[in-house]
DNA sequence: AAGATATCGTTAGCTGTGCTAACGATCTCC
DNA sequence: GGAGATCGTTAGCACAGCTAACGATATCTT
């Protein structure tokens, strides 16, 4: 049985998450804004570099975007030197995007800078609570991937 | 002293916290299509609705962008009715901004509908993991105000 | 084999968000 | 009363998101 003081911590806790992950990601845009990357095209970068070569469709449903989004997205990665594109020899409607050296090394260096300062904050935490964020980390991911699921 | 094992476990956390930032609000960015409100004129609603009247000013610091963003924020808000703007008698310099009934209306039923998935799976949560998340959320908004503190 | 249909990526054109620079109006301080 | 500070707006730029429409290519049907 759900009852309804119960309905009512989970509002609150969703409520609660939902505002520190805009905060969040409000403080951390001023560090994506050093990479000289657009969060758009630094999410999309990652994609590229650790999921291997993939198609621009595929990408652009990876990102949650619709497929004109992506060609621009990728057309300033690409302006940048930071991602490669080429036509797929089997399938040539393809486009196949692959991810360069370049590409690879400001990802890197890009989202270490923008993690910098949270993990800054991280540190100064004592270790019991280190361990509490970290349940809370996971249980979140969970919870996303649940909501993934269930949509 | 902080080892560097503890160094990078801040950074691992620090990451994922990010990651689950974007996800999180990359779904709920669908409810917000729902309620026929972007996120940032959601969000400056909510200040309005919550912080009572404001200086377009001071609503721009909260809201963490520039003065000119702000007022196109609210010149939104106003057409759509949710917002009126008055100037202040003693500094006339000073644009206040109030909530309307109906942007009171609108906020309260957008956040709802906004939060309802993610409430949903905060629900199928165990009693246990519900009170771990509930400390993770708590320590993660001490984090952030820890950030802006030291900014 | 040829034509109909489906899929992929691009282009064109719209809305909205973010910025800086420059400005007029107003207040404050000397 | 004048100099300088503060507030909000306007103008103009870049980017991200969308839909609609299109050309090129694959695939299915007959």
């Amino acid at each position: 049985m759900t009852s309804r003081r119960r309905e009512r911590e989970a509002l609150a806790l969703a409520d609660q998450l939902h505002s520190a992950a805009i905060h969040l990601l409000r403080h951390l845009r001023k560090e994506d804004d050093a990479s000289g990357l657009s969060a758009p095209r630094l999410s999309a970068l990652s994609v590229v570099v650790f999921g291997g070569p993939i198609t621009l469709g595929q990408l652009a449903r990876a990102e949650q975007v619709k497929p004109p989004t992506m060609t621009r997205i990728v057309a300033g990665l690409e302006k940048d030197g930071l991602v490669k594109k080429k036509g797929d020899a089997r399938d040539r409607r393809l486009t196949k995007i692959y991810a360069t050296a370049r590409g690879e090394r400001v990802l890197v260096a890009g989202r270490a800078r923008r993690v910098e300062l949270l993990a800054g904050a991280v540190e100064r935490l004592g270790k019991t609570e280190l361990a509490e964020l970290g349940r809370g980390a996971q249980l979140l991911r969970e919870l996303i991937d649940s909501m993934r699921r269930a949509q």
